[in-house]
DNA sequence: ATGCCTCAGCTCCTGAGA
C-alpha cells in the first residue's frame, strides 16, 4: 500500500500537476491540504476519470483538505471532533483497513501570537483524539502539513531561524507529544539525502538554494511502522513551471 | 529590510502563507 501527503496551496491552479503526478505516482491514498476551494468547486470528475474517489473537506479561499484513494473511504470524519473550529482542517477515513488522518495543522504565523495560541490549542485537541483513534484502530497513519519541524535537521539555517515560527521549543513539544502516543515519523525509519525538506520559500531561489524546512510528515502506528518499506520526498513537482512551495511525501506499506 | 514569491478576492492592493 501506498500513501502521499501534497500541501497543493490551491488546488484550482495544482489540479493538472496533481493529475501528472498520479499518473506517475499510482498510490493508494493521497492527502491533499490548502486545496482552497468549497465543495461544490471540486474536481470529483476529474478525479474520478483517473480513478480516484475523493473526500473533501473544504473552504473558500483557504485551507481546505482531501483524501484521494482507490478503495472507497469509509468512516469520515471532518475535523477533529469535540473541537470547535471555523476551518477546514482535517480528514479522515478508513481506507483498506488502514485509518488515515489527512491534516493542515496551523501555521501560527509568529510565536506569542493569537494565531500561535490557536496552534497549541489545536495541537492539545488533535493529540487528545488521535489518542482515542489510535485504540480503537491500531492500524492508523497522521500526515500531512504539520508545519513543525521536528529539530534542528529539518531547518536549513538552524541558527537564524532558531526559536522562528514552525521552530520552537512549544510546536516541537507538541510533535513530540504525538510521537509519545506510539507514532513513528516514517522518514527518520529510512536512510535520507543529508537535508531534506518538503517545503521552500517562493522567495529568494529558496528551492535552487535548498533553504527549505521539512514540514510535511507522515506518522504511522507501531502497528504500521512495522510494515514500512519506504519513504521518500518527492521533488521532482517542485520542479514544475508554477509549483506548489510544498513537495509530495510518500510511504509504502508491505501488504 | 516590515524586502524577496504566490494565491484569492467585494482584485490594481491587502492578508496570509511559512
Amino acid at each position: 500500500m501506498k500513501l502521499a501527503t501534497w500541501n497543493v496551496n490551491s488546488l484550482s491552479v495544482r489540479l493538472p500537476q496533481v493529475l501528472d503526478w498520479l499518473e506517475k505516482n499510482p498510490v493508494d491514498v493521497l492527502a491533499l491540504q490548502e486545496t482552497k476551494m468549497t465543495d461544490d468547486k471540486f474536481p470529483m470528475a476529474e478525479f474520478a476519470g483517473a480513478g480516484y474517489q475523493a473526500q473533501h473537506f473544504g473552504q473558500k479561499t483557504y485551507n481546505g483538505v482531501a483524501l484521494l484513494s482507490r478503495s472507497p473511504a469509509t468512516e469520515v470524519l471532518r475535523n477533529i471532533p469535540g473541537f470547535a473550529d471555523d476551518l477546514a482542517r482535517v480528514i479522515t477515513a478508513t481506507v483498506d483497513g488502514v485509518r488515515v488522518i489527512g491534516a493542515y495543522f496551523p501555521n501560527g504565523q509568529e510565536p506569542g501570537s493569537d494565531k500561535f495560541e490557536y496552534k497549541l490549542h489545536w495541537l492539545r485537541a488533535l493529540r487528545e483524539w488521535v489518542r482515542t483513534e489510535l485504540a480503537q484502530h491500531p492500524r492508523l497513519v497522521l500526515m500531512g502539513d504539520y508545519n513543525i519541524t521536528f529539530d534542528d535537521a529539518d531547518v536549513w539555517d538552524p541558527v537564524t531561524l532558531k526559536d522562528t515560527i514552525h521552530c520552537t521549543e512549544e510546536e516541537r513539544y507538541a510533535l513530540r507529544a504525538l510521537i509519545a502516543l506510539g507514532l513513528v515519523d516514517a522518514h527518520r525509519l529510512f536512510a535520507q539525502p543529508p537535508k531534506s525538506y518538503s517545503w521552500w520559500d517562493y522567495r529568494g531561489f529558496g528551492f535552487r538554494r535548498n533553504r527549505g524546512l521539512r514540514i510535511d510528515h507522515i506518522l504511522l502506528s507501531p502497528d504500521l511502522a512495522k510494515t514500512a518499506r519506504s519513504c521518500s520526498i518527492d521533488k521532482d513537482p517542485r520542479k514544475n513551471e508554477r509549483p506548489s512551495d510544498h513537495a509530495p511525501v510518500l510511504v509504502e506499506l508491505a501488504p
